[in-house]
DNA sequence: TATTATTGTAACAAATTGAGACAATAAAGA
DNA sequence: TCTTTATTGTCTCAATTTGTTACAATAATA
């Protein structure tokens, strides 16, 4: 009577039904008008770079976000979504600004990104209303990270700050702002101490700082000056086959009184 | 029939009774879960000071703060609380941070400060309701500024920052951060600009310095430094009648190219 | 005319940073 | 085994910035 095949596809088409036709989130759960964006850096070695995820079928990219629960601390969401998003917890987290302009709200935008993914929505439905955005950084340590994407999402990839793909709405400013921030925060909050592995060398620590700062750093300034100020523990040589004098490793020295803490907003 | 004392009385009660039991805030016009505290900074020539206000009949003491309305940006929301409380335009504002904790639902308060003034206030109402604060300090010149209570409030005074009132909730926090983070933009977003009146001299600006960092400074490095910068310009000598040498009136360059120009979030 | 308190600035020392140089050294090649 | 190569750790000296003290200039007063 029917092919398999054709069992087969509507089965497939039932089930895909059912997994788009789950319940949208609803304001009983959520506070109406209020998000989150996260900008969450990381380093290859080289690159600052940050994740960035694409819809379904819009071509849209954006940062990843979220909203917040009705019992829960604003903080608790975005560390919630850094969990679903990068298996990390405990993550190095800094909030940078708020935006709460009235030309954020742009419904199209979510009612594209919905409808591509198979949700109806009906006009008023919370969703397409104002958001005030509550924004965030993070810093991760990049090899230690396999991002998953969200389940309207594509892709979550790692870009170079520098070579961004057109982000939604004002996501591009406010990734320019977390990157200014980040800047000013490099001396005071030990950067460095989150987006390396815990044991690295010298000459990686400054690339991470040429990275955040955009320009290059003479070598025996920086080396005095971070050891100077008495942050590090220097342990054994790194042999890296190579051929020359092998550098020493270091790691961070932890609760160094005063001095942040890492993991903490 | 009736003295006109009596009738006087008559009039003032109707006249309460409808200024009070006018309606309260709703959902309509403002965006829930959602107000601003604002830390208003002034400098009366030797203490940094904030506004305080205190509610009717409840000893409470608390930030002036307010609600955002739906068509309008959390910035302007700011203004506007800000000139009707200080009746200046083009205040210099600055957004530090914002306070999204759970511990910040405190229903009893808001009740206790609409009861004190006559409102009846029904369980489940949004104001009643858990709050995020996007928090902000402003700058102003504490000369040019008469300060009004708003209709909750007894009075709205200037208090130095190291012997505030008991503050309700956690605006004592609040004031910390900003406190905090004047500091740290001390040197780059020029505060003395929007302290002072226009003409100063230079021992008024050291004393801004000094109480916003709570320490003294050195009078020689402290003129050295600023007028390193090339943001002043040199006026007249003032002539106060003292039997000493007269100093020099300053103003700061305005427009100076990368620095800040003022009334800027 | 001397006295007083405060101001503007110079002068020198101390500390920090910039720029370059050099010896040490791990591996590779002769 | 001895050079060669590239990079590292550290030192030196100059340049700049900051800390500290000193001193002359000067409005009003006695």
């Amino acid at each position: 009577m029917f092919s398999l095949n054709f069992i087969i596809y509507l089965i497939k088409i039932i089930f895909l039904r059912n997994k788009n036709r789950r319940e949208l989130p609803s304001t009983e759960t959520y506070i109406p008008n209020l998000a989150y964006d996260s900008v969450i850096f990381g380093f290859n070695g080289e690159q600052l770079r940050i994740l960035i995820l694409e819809y379904h079928n819009t071509g849209l990219f954006a940062l990843p976000g979220g909203f917040v629960k009705r019992n829960e601390s604003v903080d608790d969401a975005v560390k919630r979504g850094l969990y679903e998003r990068t298996g990390l917890d405990n993550i190095y987290l800094e909030q940078f600004h708020t935006f709460g302009d009235v030309s954020r709200m742009v419904p199209e935008a979510m009612q594209t990104i919905l409808e591509a993914n198979g949700y109806e929505i009906e006009a008023g439905n919370w969703l397409l209303d104002r958001f005030i955005s509550v924004a965030y950084y993070a810093l991760i340590n990049y090899d230690e990270v396999t991002p998953v994407p969200d389940q309207l999402s594509d892709s979550i990839n790692w870009y170079a700050v520098d070579t961004l793909p057109p982000l939604m709405m004002d996501h591009q400013q406010i990734v320019e702002k977390a990157l200014q921030n980040l800047r000013d925060n490099l001396e005071t909050k030990l950067v460095g101490m989150n987006l390396l592995p815990p044991l690295f060398t010298m000459k990686q620590l400054q690339k991470v700082y040429e990275a955040v700062l955009g320009e290059k750093l003479r070598r025996s300034s920086f080396q005095r000056k971070i050891l100077g100020m008495d942050i590090l523990i220097r342990h054994d040589k790194l042999f890296m086959g190579k051929a020359h004098k092998a550098p020493y490793l270091y790691s961070f020295v932890k609760n160094k009184a005063g001095i942040l803490n890492p993991a903490q907003t």
